[in-house]
DNA sequence: ATAAACATACCGACCAGTTGGTATGTGTCA
DNA sequence: TGACACATACCAACTGGTCGGTATGTTTAT
């Protein structure tokens, strides 16, 4: 869970840039980005100042490099989730829904999002990791659109809605139900709201309000 | 709209005090907590270094004062909102959350969430931040229950979900909506995401899920 | 007179980023 | 095959500047 290659089993030992990324993930995760520091990335990573910045140009750039790490782990992890194998794309849909309600679970820095922590600190000061963030972010979202567009067709559902801005919208409320466990300390409030949204949706598509 | 004052026009010039806190309600929502320097803030307070210690015995102390300001001024804005005028309780909360869809417009730091930015950057390393922004986001959505309670007794409305989950759910898809605008640097997806909530809330409550 | 409300000057710690290197390849041409 | 040219990966020490916070004033209201 920790980890965030993107390739199940890497022969090969992670090279200093690997081992930065992944160090930024976790520490950042837990601390934000302008209160980690680059020696203490360096120290997480085992690795020496001189390396990283051999390999990052700033510390700004490491950000970046871990903002794309996300968006590649986020869609290898989902897209290969059980819920994929099933056929009907609303069941795919609702099934991403409750794998990720359930994921809201354990220590608060695990599950929370590392593009939308590093987003608020970045947004009016640092454009390129800005539009990192909004492209691991979006990237994310935008692969749930086709199931959710062939649901509506299979089922018969229109609306005032596109399917993008509902794709949109569940992110909103996972970024938003983490604020709330930050807050808090704990996933209750977080998990709460994902049952509101599962609800959402399934009236959305005219199933019973909660699961048989 | 970039004041925290409570009561309408303060006769008395503002203490250095209250120029910290309002500056650090801009500066903050603007650069985040950490990003935020001591020596800006007295900047654009126009205040010494020493006001600055003189009433807040750290910065950590000075986002508390600031946390708590912010949900003075909420409360304060939204209690006196016009929906608030209206006989049933639920116009009330539908009323609230179409003020708050309209909000979002303009430049991003200006409808922003002052709490849910800090608790971000606070919540693993400044314990006494992290609960002052508890207090302000739950100390603002706890308004709301008494509405959404009488709306469910008069409208005859159950479900599996309480009506606190339901308020703190409001908040997290608007904390969610301002994660989108910020990674954009535009609101047009935190009014989309705001409109499903609307959407969602009209669902619930059996009315047509568009306004006539 | 006295105490609170400020102002000025300063401190040690820490920060991101630079410097000037070494060790280990890797391609290439005699 | 071997030796030279060059590139990549990494390292330890250092720098200029900024940080949160302090020490020691001065002004102002009562």
């Amino acid at each position: 869970m920790t980890t965030v290659s993107t390739s199940e089993a890497n022969a090969k030992p992670p090279s200093a840039r690997e081992k930065l990324i992944g160090a930024a993930v976790k520490v950042v995760r837990e601390k934000g980005f302008n209160a980690t520091s680059v020696d203490e990335l360096c120290r997480e990573a085992g690795v020496t100042k001189g390396a990283f910045f051999h390999h990052f140009p700033s510390k700004t750039d490491l950000g970046v490099a871990a903002a794309e790490a996300w968006k590649l782990h986020a869609n290898d992890l989902f897209g290969h989730a059980p819920y994929m194998a099933c056929e009907d794309p609303l069941d795919r849909f609702l099934g991403y829904l409750e794998f990720r309600r359930n994921m809201l679970d354990g220590p608060v820095p695990e599950f929370t999002c590392l593009a939308g922590t590093m987003v608020q600190e970045s947004y009016e000061t640092l454009p390129t990791l800005r539009e990192a963030c909004q492209d691991s972010i979006w990237g994310h979202a935008l692969t749930l659109v086709p199931d959710i567009e062939a649901a509506r067709d299979k089922h018969g559902v229109d609306g005032d809605w596109t399917s993008e801005s509902l794709a949109l919208h569940t992110q909103a409320v996972l970024q938003g139900a983490f604020i709330l466990a930050k807050a808090t300390n704990g996933a209750a409030a977080a998990r709460d709201s994902a049952d509101h949204l599962i609800r959402y949706v399934r009236m959305l598509f005219r199933l019973p309000a909660t699961r048989p």
